[in-house]
DNA sequence: TGACACTTTATGGGCGTCAATGGAAAGTCT
DNA sequence: AGACTTTCCATTGACGCCCATAAAGTGTCA
């Protein structure tokens, strides 16, 4: 099980910690940094989350030579010097550094929404206007995703 | 085989608890996740079901760290998102979030209803209506089809 | 073929465990 | 020492796990 899915929404205390949906820490064991890599979104007012080993791969595309890499180099810049390393503590929960608090807004509670490979912390507010607009977009799209769902897997 | 076929009417016990039609567990054996994975339709009050391969497979086809690949969907994100992971208990059933019993107006009672690779929850009655009114608009559509057909001889 | 035993499902309920949360204690860094 | 951070316990409420029962299907054998 290595998807993170579903949304959770928990409480930041006063210090900031905060709960990792217990099913998105089991989609995170065996990695070599126990907790979650998080940085501000680039696109949406949310923290993007997954596990080190995402982190890993993309380092080694960065490393290629390739007519891109002066785009992966600002890529990684904006990637790797605004990531933050969230440890977990004994009880499973990371504390948020004030920059991703600001970015995302939050207040006094985060919800956590699974996207596959990845994971969004968002103000759960916020969220759900997101989610209503995503959600009607989704729909008028429906006939082009429903194909390519049944398509027969060779 | 992996189909699911035909219609089952369960209860839902105070617990939120339902047990899963034992045809369409067997469909589901062998996959990483042993329950199944439900989400809000986004075109009828039901609850769609399906294993969690379906997923899996959607995820390799989303991965959107990389910002500069602008072509994830919004439906992605509103799919993942959306969707819950309910396990099997030990006796096959699945409880289901309050959010999805909402959505399908869940009593005491719900429908599993086959639709081949994948399944709907619908609440008895409200299946009834849509299957009366899917059929008659079948009818109507296969007289027009037949008619077309048709034309080329007069 | 009809009776009986056995297996599989569906359903209900009780209870222990774990996840989420809060707060205290211990450790760090000026 | 004071402020802040990390580690360690304490509570509670939900959920997973187990058992118990009933209904339904399957098979066997006299």
């Amino acid at each position: 099980m290595a998807l993170f899915l579903s949304t959770f929404v928990n409480k930041v205390d006063k210090k900031g910690r905060v709960s990792v949906p217990a099913s998105f820490r089991t989609a995170l064991v065996g990695q070599t940094f126990s907790g979650v890599v998080a940085l501000p979104s680039l696109t949406v007012p949310a923290v993007e989350g997954s596990g080190i080993d995402r982190f890993e791969r993309l380092a080694e595309g960065t490393d290629q030579l390739n007519p891109f890499s002066e785009a992966h180099d600002d890529f990684a810049k904006a990637i790797f010097g605004r990531s933050h390393q969230l440890p977990f503590d004994s009880e499973g929960r990371i504390v948020l550094p004030e920059a991703l608090i600001a970015h995302a807004k939050l207040g006094e509670t985060a919800a956590f929404v699974g996207q596959g490979r990845t994971f969004q912390i968002w103000e759960p507010e916020a969220y759900r206007a997101y989610e209503r607009e995503a959600t009607e977009r989704a729909r008028r799209e429906r006939g082009a995703f429903l194909q390519r769902r049944e398509e027969p897997r060779s």
